[in-house]
Parts: structure tokens; sequence; C-alpha cells
DNA sequence: ATGGGGCTTCCCATAATGGGAAGGTCAAGC
DNA sequence: GCTTGACCTTCCCATTATGGGAAGCCCCAT
């Protein structure tokens, strides 16, 4: 199966495919004339591949989490710590930006929002420290 | 006032005062010997860039933020607007940034975490479509 | 054999920030 | 006057994940 393909079937853009390649992540065969060749077993990394991004993990945790997934000793422990770390970093974020848009939001509530140059937003932006 | 003494008053590094000064947000004037100079209302400048980026405003939203708060006969609809278009943004990656977290949060509730290999988790990752 | 579509690699761009090198400048102390 | 250390300048590179696009090779159908 050559790489559109295996875009196709696994719903990553052929680009990212050899992207992924470069960063390690699947090592697909290679045709006599330079093709790339994939077997059904890497159409599963892939897939894998777009899961765990789609779940915004970062392709360092995907290296890992491959490795586990290939792993057959592996423990459920460790699967579990990267995933509760990367919930833990996604959930900061979160709130992080959540707090922001209520800070911005407050203060655009208090903006007449209308031809008149008074706002509460510069106001703020403009403070002091 | 030279570039150390603007960001140790502006709370930004030296590095992003430039930076910025390359994106057009700000240009102070140059003395003989090529160093920049900055004013006061420089200054003033520079901490609007920095409570504007404390709220993840992104750096074109800066600048219109900036000519806004520059033009005196400004209409506070325009300022509102900007930061409720930010506001939208931020809530929506928030969100999606949650739901995800959410997901993976089920998902670990039932990993054992323990030596074992069986782990929803990685059975998620692997799942077809 | 020719054309179209697919494949290859390589370079570039994004957004915001930082690291670091090479070299010019200034002020203080001797 | 000279050295030293702190500061300034510009320029290049790296980060993260993704996409755009060019130049050139390959394969298959007409």
């Amino acid at each position: 199966m050559n790489i559109g393909e295996a875009a196709r079937g696994s719903g990553l853009s052929a680009k990212m495919i050899r992207h992924y390649e470069a960063e390690g992540l699947i090592t697909p065969r290679r045709l006599g004339n330079g093709y790339r060749d994939y077997a059904e077993a890497d159409l599963a990394v892939l897939r894998f591949i777009r899961h765990a991004r789609a779940l915004a993990f970062p392709l360092e945790d995907v290296r890992r989490l491959l490795a586990l997934w290939r792993d057959r000793g592996r423990a459920s422990a460790d699967v579990r710590r990267i995933a509760l770390d990367h919930v833990a970093a996604l959930e900061a974020k979160a709130e992080a930006m959540q707090a922001m848009a209520h800070s911005l939001r407050h203060l655009a509530k208090h903006c007449h929002g209308d031809a008149r140059p008074d706002c509460p937003i510069l106001d703020e932006l403009e403070k002091l420290p």
C-alpha cells in the first residue's frame, strides 16, 4: 500500500505520515522505486497516532505510548501516568484560558460598545504595573 | 532609557522588545551609537503589550488594539469586538481541551494502573475508525 | 510515447519565545 | 591610556505540528 492509500486509510495526510516517519514513529518498507510501502500493521500504527493526536498528546508522548502499546509486558500504570500527566497539562491550560476569557468578558460587559471612545478594556491594558 | 531599563520597567525581556519592534508594534528612537532609546511613552506601549499578551491576545490583535488605543476618535465598539472575538476563540480552545481531558480521565479511571498490561487507554487509541 | 496523477526530497512559513555567537560601546578603576 | 565587565547590536537557530509548493522521478492508461 503506498502513502496515498495509507493516508486515506488512516485519516492522516501524506505530509504528516512522512513527518511521523522523520520523527521515528513509523518506518515503512521501501519498494525498489523508492516508494514507501505500508502493511496493515503500519496502518494500525497510523490510526493509533491519529487517535492520540486527536487527544492532543504531544508527539513525544505518542512515541512513548506506541512503545508501551507494542510492549506486551508493559505495566498499565505507565500508560496511565502518561495519560494523567497529559490530562493535568490540558486542564491547566484550559483553566488558564478560561480565566483569561472570564476577565475579558467582565471587562467587555462594562464597555459600552458604541461610537464613544472610552473603554474599560483599553483602560485595563493601559494600567500601570 | 536603553533596552535593558525598558525591559526592567515593562516586565518584558529585551529579546521580546526587539521582536515587537521587528513586528512594527513599537519604534524607539536610536542614539548615535545605534542603541535604542525608549521614552516614557514607549514604556507605556510596552506595558500595554505585556498586559495584552498576558490575556493571550495574538500580536495581530495587539497591533489593532494599540492602533485603537492611540486613536482618540476610536469607537469602543471596535475594541469590544476584538476582545469578544478573542474570548470566543479562548473559550472554544478551552472547551476542546477540557473535552479531551474528560475523555482521558474517564479512560484512566477504568485503567487498573498496576503491573498488568491491559489498559483501556491503549484499547481506545487502537480502535478502528 | 505521452499525459496525468502519484511519489520522492527539500525548502519555506506559521506564532511567540528563548539561546547563543560575534562584535561594537560605554563606564569604572588602575 | 588601557583593561575589564556589563551592556548593546545583528544574525542564526530551535522549539511544535502542520501545510504549501517546487523540482524531478515513476507508473499506468490511452
